[in-house]
DNA sequence: ATGCATGAGCG
DNA sequence: GCTCATGCATA
């Protein structure tokens, strides 16, 4: 029901019609056999990383060997699992916090002898966990005002959360940030809208239909990671008052029982279909080898690395983004 | 629920 | 080139 260009616009993202880059290169060769073999050939990068590949492979089953037998000394072991999961079902047992779980960057200690190269960034690393984003570039549906730190939540020029219900966190940063706040919020939210037999892509469909400036559609995708908190920080403070709006309205309108009769589910036709780049274990844990070494590795050794795992350079680059990304991101019950 | 991807905005 | 918000496709 939704045609892709219009979701996307309204969600403030900008996805011109014809502008699909060409290069939805399919890569999905997970089924390839060749995947499972690191072509270990002669290899064009010779003397660039053989060494620190190889090494970093190594260190890095060592790594893991390490947190999943070994003591960690100190802290319940930050897993470096490229994903957290700690989801309950809907309905599961009491939400609860994890574990404090940072970035695990356990394993380099010894490592950084590895390469001056790459030990070089390794030992600057603290134990960041949303500590200060340099800045930000607002985009998006105006979630401008939020997403700035020292604004307030009712910024955007249109706050009108006067009728919201929650004035009190609507204007006030410190409870809007507050991540027990957010924690509390996304728990109740998710159980409401569960009573609401609501499911999130519907969730997502409604923020339209809300008609706050600037608010568009959401997917399924955002309104499932706002409820399982996996957002950045920032995120969950920009939809919060978003979602809590939706909340409000679609309770009151159950309440009086009268939803409008306008169901305009007129399902786009199919549109092109994005084919899924998927990685085989074996290289996904040789990634996560170099990334435990070396998390921002430069063009070149993206290519080099691109090249030992047979993937496409723009694949390994995207995986580095995202892995840093979710290195990143927020976990609530791990900070409390 | 999550993996891989796009694209805006910023250096 | 990166970060960040966000989405499609899929397990």
């Amino acid at each position: 029901m939704y045609s892709p260009d219009k979701m996307k616009s309204g969600g403030g993202l900008m996805a011109p019609p014809g502008c699909f880059p060409g290069r939805y290169s399919p890569t999905y060769r997970s089924t390839d056999p060749r995947r499972c073999v690191p072509n270990p050939s002669g290899d064009l990068f010779t003397g660039l990383n053989d060494g620190l590949l190889s090494r970093a492979e190594a260190l890095a089953a060592v790594d893991i060997s390490k947190h999943q037998s070994g003591p960690q000394p100190g802290p319940p072991l930050p897993q470096l699992k490229h994903d957290m999961v700690y989801h309950p079902g809907v309905g599961g047992p009491p939400p609860h916090n994890a574990r404090p779980h940072q970035m695990g960057h356990h394993g380099m200690e010894g490592l950084d002898m590895l390469d001056p190269l790459t030990s070089s960034s390794m030992t600057t690393l603290a134990p960041m966990g949303e500590a200060a984003p340099p800045h930000h570039q607002l985009h998006g549906y105006g979630m401008n005002h939020v997403m700035n730190h020292h604004h307030h939540a009712g910024g955007l020029g249109h706050a009108p959360p006067a009728h919201l219900g929650h004035p009190a966190a609507a204007l006030h940063p410190d409870t809007d940030t507050d991540p027990r706040e957010l924690e509390a919020f996304a728990e109740r939210f998710k159980q409401r809208r569960i009573k609401l037999g609501v499911t999130q892509a519907d969730v997502g469909k409604a923020l339209a239909n809300l008609k706050l400036p600037g608010v568009g559609a959401l997917s399924q995708s955002t309104i499932c990671r706002f409820e399982s908190l996996t957002l950045s920080h920032n995120n969950m403070i920009a939809l919060k008052p978003i979602l809590q709006a939706w909340l409000e309205e679609a309770e009151a309108q159950a309440k009086n029982k009268r939803r409008d009769p306008d169901a305009p589910s007129v399902l786009p036709a199919g549109e092109k279909k994005r084919k899924r780049t998927s990685i085989a274990a074996p290289e996904k844990r040789s990634l996560e080898a170099y990334f435990a070494v070396q998390p921002r590795p430069s063009g070149e050794k993206i290519t080099a690395i691109a090249e030992k795992l047979d993937l496409k350079k723009n694949v390994v680059r995207v995986w580095f983004c995202n892995q840093r990304q979710k290195q990143k991101r927020m976990k609530f019950a791990a900070q409390h």
